[in-house]
DNA sequence: AGCCAGGCTACCG
DNA sequence: CGGTAGCATGGC
């Protein structure tokens, strides 16, 4: 078990390395390495959410389309969101796929931020939002509001794999493992998330 | 030309 | 309950 713990904080160290730090969550399309502190205001908070709603099984690459899109028709907050109909937004989104349903998705975070504006959501209560399941909650608390909470995903069950040697896929046990073995923090929560995202990636070529 | 991508919900037995 | 079809575009 000792032996364990040592492998999986050695693989922050290898990976970053490897990947160099990945400057997570992008804003407006880029990235900011080493840099922890957005987001900077309730603007980026908001489209850090959209985002992780929008790429729930889909590339980022086709995320950042959908993304420009919406920066262009000013509908980056929750109350323009909520006004647009469903068709339109559906349209704006359509690179993202699954339009029909994340545009709903989309409307059903708006109305849960407006309602709980300036407060900082529970994982309970965020998972109780349709549409929200625990990786995207966990990536909205890590990535939005900087709560030092482990974002497990594919790559993850499939970095821990093949390195570790571990061939659980349940996600409260991936999640434990990190934090049995980790310091809560959330820079290092977010850092080595998107190394391990980064290491997949590689991983799932070859 | 398939297969997969920074998942979740609804429904099935 | 655990398992899975459906959602859908764009890139490789």
């Amino acid at each position: 078990m000792q032996n364990f713990n040592k492998k999986l904080q050695n693989l922050y160290q290898e990976f970053l390395t490897k990947h160099d730090y990945q400057g997570w969550w992008p804003i407006k399309g880029r990235y900011f390495p080493k840099d922890y502190s957005s987001p900077k205001n309730s603007e980026e908070r908001f489209e850090i959410i959209i985002g992780a709603i929008l790429t729930q099984n889909t590339s980022w690459k086709n995320v950042e389309k959908s993304l420009q899109n919406l920066y262009e028709n000013n509908l980056i907050n929750p109350k323009a969101i909520l006004s647009i109909s469903n068709e339109s937004l559906s349209d704006l989104i359509k690179s993202s796929g699954y339009y029909n349903q994340k545009a709903k998705k989309l409307k059903t975070v708006a109305e849960f931020y407006l309602k709980n504006k300036n407060k900082i959501p529970l994982r309970e209560q965020l998972l109780k939002v349709w549409g929200i399941g625990k990786e995207t909650a966990d990536s909205i608390l890590l990535y939005a509001y900087k709560h030092p909470i482990f974002v497990i995903d594919a790559y993850t069950e499939n970095v821990v794999r093949s390195y570790l040697n571990l061939k659980t896929q349940d996600y409260d046990e991936l999640q434990e493992l990190f934090y049995k073995t980790l310091p809560k923090d959330y820079k290092l929560y977010n850092e080595f998330h998107a190394l391990i995202v980064a290491e997949g990636k590689i991983l799932n070529k070859t």
